[in-house]
DNA sequence: AGAAATTTTGCAGCAGGCGCAAATTTTCCT
DNA sequence: AGGAAAATTTGCGCCTGCTGCAAAATTTCT
């Protein structure tokens, strides 16, 4: 009844998919997701701008759709992994298991990016996004630490986190320097792990 | 011509705190801010719907008014301090000296939380908010670690202590526990330096 | 094929937000 | 003071985005 009866959820994620698709094709064409509206979108598709909005509640979630995707199979992987990992380690092998390398195209990456940020909507929308995020994780981070989700250590595990993923996927995306995404991340949560004050030795392994 | 000149000035301060206020009053009253209108807010202080707007582009931005009043000041505290300090302590002392909890009622704050954590829409205008100052903050913190701003580490150390910040004054307000508000900054920041993956111990100092 | 369920669609409605120009208020100058 | 100049407030109209609702179209099931 969720994911893969027969035609009709098919049709109906590919739908979604063709809507977000167009989104984004839609911005980058015009150089702005703000330049675009519901409307160009169902009309790219083919279907009425009253089915967009049965889809998306606006452009910005339609354009941050695939975002969305990954999202639920990150807290799946996280909820699984604290079971049997430190949660800081469980956090990162998630962020690593995304694979977004492998799943999405650099090139696109870059152009959503560009493209996120410039709209101050956009980014809000994506802000807001980890937020949920944040709320959906806590209380299995909570309980991997031992302690409640009013307590502050959970939280500045979680939020550092995402914070760690957020910026380590960008930047790889934004410029590989010839590391593996897996890399950057690794080295990203190192860098919390020693202690943030003081930034890590970088060179390719320094031998002392 | 900026802050004090003499009536005029002080009067559109005014009329700005006094909508503020209104909107909080409001808010708590109708419990949430989704059923407040900005009909009613201006009605309440006896302006127009129109002059609401002048000063505000919508009620979420008057809700957090005093929150961007404070983000000035944080902003020009911490590019003081960068220059005589490193930059993590800098970010630290800035928010301390905020002092946020002299600032600003206790039950009032909570409330405050409350109620954002009730609205979505709150949640995003407000982590737009903290996207928007973490690139104001972004070139100051990588001057200071000597990197440019597409480097992870400034971007990093900017992000791990803004979470730091958020989590940490959310944490006072919501229950000082006998504690200062400087004293669980200090401690949360304490902890992001000693490397977040292992909990520092927190007990009232450990003679050991 | 026909009934039942689901999706799509158009329409109407509402709140938000903005530009504009008239009215009002405040400041400044003589 | 008095009156001109500057700035603020206000009302109005307009457009956009989004949602509820019920009719039309489509798909599924028997």
């Amino acid at each position: 009844m969720a994911d893969q009866s027969g035609l009709r959820e098919r049709k109906k994620a590919a739908t979604k998919a063709a809507l977000s698709d167009a989104t984004l094709r839609l911005a980058v064409s015009k150089g702005g997701l703000d330049a675009v509206t519901a409307d160009e979108i169902a009309a790219e598709v083919g279907v009425s701008t009253r089915t967009f909005h049965n889809y998306f509640p606006n452009k910005e979630a339609a354009f941050l759709h695939d975002f969305n995707e990954v999202t639920g199979e990150f807290i799946a992987a996280v909820r699984d992994r604290a079971a049997q990992q430190p949660v800081w380690d469980a956090l990162r092998d998630a962020c690593v298991g995304m694979r977004m390398d492998e799943r999405f195209d650099i090139a696109q990456m870059q152009c959503r990016e560009e493209l996120i940020h410039s709209s101050p909507e956009l980014i809000k929308v994506q802000a807001g996004q980890f937020m949920e995020l944040f709320a959906e994780l806590l209380g299995i981070v909570a309980e991997a630490t031992g302690r409640s989700t009013d307590h502050p250590y959970p939280r500045l595990v979680l939020g550092s986190a995402l914070v760690t993923m957020k910026i380590s996927n960008e930047d790889w995306f934004a410029n590989p320097r010839g590391r593996t995404l897996a890399e950057a991340i690794t080295q990203a949560f190192a860098q919390m792990e020693a202690g943030i004050a003081r930034p890590l030795p970088e060179g390719p392994e320094p031998d002392a």
